[in-house]
DNA sequence: ATTATGCATGTATCCCAGAG
DNA sequence: CTCTGGGATACATGCATAAT
C-alpha cells in the first residue's frame, strides 16, 4: 500500500544497486566528455582566430602591455573552467539546500550547460523544452510548455546516487496523523541514519561541526556489544537532551524565573532572595538545593506532572545542567559586555552619539586585527541601537559565539581608556569587565580553578554595581540591572568547582538546528507521507555534507 | 470579514518503452 | 535485468476571485 514499502526492499538489496551505479556514471560521463571536447575545439577555433587577427597583422606594433593581456586572456580557459564548475556546484547546492524548487533549478542548470559551462549536471542533457524560447504555437503564452515536468524527478534521483552515506534504514513506525480526528496510531515507514553507523566516523572529522559537538573525551561509546549488522537491536543509553529554560519550563516543568513558590529548579531561590542565593558561598547554596523529591513534590505543589522520564532512577533535576552558551553567552555576559560598552561610549571623541559609537566599533576591530581573531569569530556590526535603547535594558545583537570572543576583549577596552583609576563607579565598571574577560579566558583555557574564581567575582562585582547603581538614582535603575540567569550562572560556576567543564555541556548548535530543519523540509507539494519527508530532508542533507569513510580507511590501513 | 472555489504551479509515484 | 526518460495521474499549496 505504501511505496515506502518498495523503497525498503530496493534499499536492503545493496547487492542489486551496486552494478548500475557505475554504468549509469557512465552514462552521464559520455555526453559531458563529448560536449567538453566540442567545447574545447570550439574555444581553440576562437583563440586561433584571435590570435591570428592580432599577431599576424605586422602593421601594428604591440605594446607589451598588450601582448601580456593577450596571453592573460588565453589562460583564462582554465579560469572559466573552473568557474564553471564553481556554478554548477552552486547551483546544484540551492536545491540541496531546498532554497528553490527543483523545476527552476532545472532551468537554471540546462541554462549554464547552454552557455557551455562544464561540471557534472544532474540534469539530463537531450531534452524537448527550451526554458525561455516561446514554442511556435503562439506568442500569447510564451511561458507554455517550458517547465521540465521531470525535474523533480531528475533531481531526487541525483540526490539518491549522489552521497557518500550508507542508504538509509527504513523501519515502521506507529505514528499518529494529526489531520485525523480518531485517536489511533498507524504505522508509517520511516528513514533512519543509523548511528552505530556513522558516529564513530563523524567524530573523526574536524571542522564543519566542531563548534557545536562536545569537547573531544566527553563522548564515547558505552561499553558493551557494538551492533554487527543493521537489523541488530542494540541497546543504547539516552545520555543527553538539549534544552533551553523555555523547553525545560515546556516539557519538565521547570519554573519560570519569576515563578513566586521558586525560581530556580536547582535549589530553593524565590523571587525575593534570589539575590543572596546568587552571592553567597557555594555551601549554602548546596544546603538549599533540591534533591529529587523535593522537586517532585514541588511540581506537585505547581500542580504540574512530572516528565515520564523522571521515573528513570537517575533522571532528576540536577541532570537538567544548565548550559553555558544560553545563561553566559545569551544573558549575563551580552548583558555585561553592552553595559560596559554604553559606560565607555562618552569616553569616546565625537559631536555626536552615533560618530562616538562608531569609533568606539574602529577600537573594537583594531583590537580583533591585533589580536588575529578569525573573521567567523568576529561581531559582525556595531550600531547605536545594539548599546542604547529608550527605556529599555539594552541587548547585544549578536551571535552567541561572536559574544564569547567579544568578551575577552572588554578589559582591554576599559583599560585603553583609562577606567582602572577613575572615579569609583568606573573602577567599579572596570573590574566587572576584568573578571569578565579573565572568565572567558580562562574557558578557553579549560583552567577551571581559574574560571570560577573569576566568575565569582564577576557575578559579585555585577551585583554590586546594581545595588550601587539602585541605590544611587531611581531613574537609573534600567542600567546594571541584574537578571535571575546570574543566579543560574553561579549554579554553573558550582558545577566547574566540582570539576565539570562548561565545554562538555554546552549546547551552541541547536539555535540553528532547528531552522536549518525547517527549511530543509520545507515541501512545495506532492502527496505528503510522513517517511518521504523525512527521506527528503535526510537526502538534502546527506548530499550536501559528504560523509567521509575514516573508520573503514584506517581498519583498511592497519589490517594488511 | 471570512470562507469556498478555480487556477497555476509543483511534487510523488506509477506505467511504459528503449538502451545497455 | 536495471536504469533512464517521457507521459499520465493524483495530490499539495498559494493566490486571486467569488460566495457567504
Amino acid at each position: 500500500m505504501w511505496s515506502s514499502g518498495y523503497l525498503l526492499i530496493a534499499k536492503k538489496c545493496a547487492w542489486a544497486l551496486g552494478g548500475q551505479r557505475e554504468g549509469s556514471e557512465l552514462n552521464m560521463c559520455i555526453p559531458l566528455c563529448f560536449q567538453l571536447k566540442c567545447n574545447m575545439l570550439a574555444l581553440c577555433v576562437f583563440w586561433f582566430l584571435l590570435w591570428s587577427h592580432v599577431v599576424g597583422a605586422p602593421k601594428k606594433q604591440l605594446e607589451p602591455a598588450e601582448r601580456l593581456w593577450v596571453q592573460l586572456q588565453k589562460d583564462s580557459k582554465e579560469t572559466k573552467k573552473k568557474a564553471g564548475k564553481t556554478v554548477g556546484n552552486r547551483l546544484t547546492k540551492l536545491y540541496k539546500e531546498n532554497k528553490l524548487p527543483a523545476s527552476d533549478v532545472s532551468e537554471l542548470l540546462q541554462a549554464a550547460d547552454e552557455a557551455g559551462l562544464e561540471f557534472s549536471n544532474p540534469i539530463p542533457k537531450k531534452r524537448k523544452f527550451e526554458p525561455g524560447k516561446a514554442p511556435e504555437l503562439g506568442e500569447a503564452e510564451p511561458e507554455e510548455g517550458c517547465r521540465d515536468k521531470n525535474a523533480a524527478r531528475s533531481l531526487d534521483r541525483f540526490l539518491r546516487k549522489n552521497h557518500t552515506w550508507k542508504d538509509l534504514y527504513w523501519a515502521k513506525i506507529p505514528m499518529k496523523n494529526p489531520k485525523k480526528k480518531a485517536n489511533d496510531m498507524e504505522e508509517k515507514w520511516m528513514p533512519f541514519l543509523l548511528p552505530h553507523e556513522w558516529l564513530p566516523d563523524y567524530f573523526l572529522q574536524s571542522s564543519p561541526w566542531q563548534e557545536g559537538m562536545p569537547e573531544e573525551g566527553s563522548f564515547c561509546w558505552p561499553a558493551g556489544k557494538f551492533p554487527r549488522a543493521r537489523h541488530e537491536p542494540g541497546k543504547a543509553a539516552l545520555a543527553q537532551i538539549r534544552s533551553d529554560w523555555d523547553w525545560n519550563c515546556k516539557y519538565f516543568h521547570a519554573p519560570q524565573w519569576n515563578e513566586q513558590k521558586g525560581m530556580c529548579w536547582l535549589c530553593k531561590a524565590k523571587p525575593e532572595n534570589w539575590r543572596e542565593m546568587t552571592t553567597c558561598p557555594a555551601w549554602e547554596r548546596q544546603e538549599q538545593s533540591l534533591d529529587k523529591a523535593e522537586y517532585l513534590h514541588f511540581l506537585a505543589d505547581r500542580e504540574k506532572e512530572a516528565n515520564p522520564l523522571f521515573i528513570l532512577p537517575s533522571a532528576s533535576n540536577d541532570t537538567m545542567v544548565p548550559d553555558w552558551m544560553h545563561v553566559l553567552d545569551e544573558g549575563t555576559g551580552a548583558l555585561a559586555a553592552v553595559q560596559i560598552l554604553k559606560e565607555l561610549l562618552p569616553l569616546y571623541p565625537g559631536a555626536h552619539v552615533d560618530e562616538r559609537v562608531s569609533q568606539l566599533w574602529e577600537h573594537i576591530q583594531i583590537l580583533y586585527e591585533e589580536q588575529h581573531w578569525p573573521q567567523d569569530k568576529r561581531l559582525k556590526k556595531l550600531t547605536l541601537k545594539d548599546i542604547v535603547k529608550p527605556k529599555k535594558v539594552p541587548e547585544l545583537d549578536g551571535k552567541a559565539h561572536e559574544v564569547r570572543h567579544l568578551c575577552p576583549l572588554l578589559e582591554c577596552l576599559c583599560k585603553a581608556k583609562g577606567l582602572h583609576e577613575g572615579s569609583v563607579h568606573q573602577k567599579a565598571v572596570y573590574k566587572v569587565a576584568k573578571y569578565c574577560s579573565k572568565m572567558y579566558k580562562c574557558l578557553e583555557e579549560g583552567n577551571l580553578l581559574e574560571l570560577e574564581k573569576a566568575g565569582r567575582k564577576f557575578v559579585s562585582q555585577y551585583m554590586a554595581l546594581e545595588a550601587e547603581a539602585t541605590s544611587a538614582d531611581e531613574s537609573e535603575v534600567k542600567l546594571w540591572r541584574s537578571k535571575p540567569k546570574f543566579h543560574v550562572t553561579s549554579h554553573i560556576l558550582d558545577l566547574v568547582s566540582l570539576g565539570h567543564n562548561p565545554k562538555h555541556s554546552w549546547n551552541y548548535r541547536d539555535e540553528t538546528f532547528a531552522g536549518c530543519m525547517q527549511k530543509l523540509s520545507f515541501r512545495r507539494g506532492g502527496k505528503f507521507e510522513p517517511g518521504m519527508a523525512a527521506e527528503k530532508l535526510l537526502l538534502r542533507w546527506m548530499a550536501d555534507i559528504p560523509f567521509l569513510h575514516f573508520a573503514a580507511a584506517i581498519q583498511l590501513f592497519q589490517e594488511p
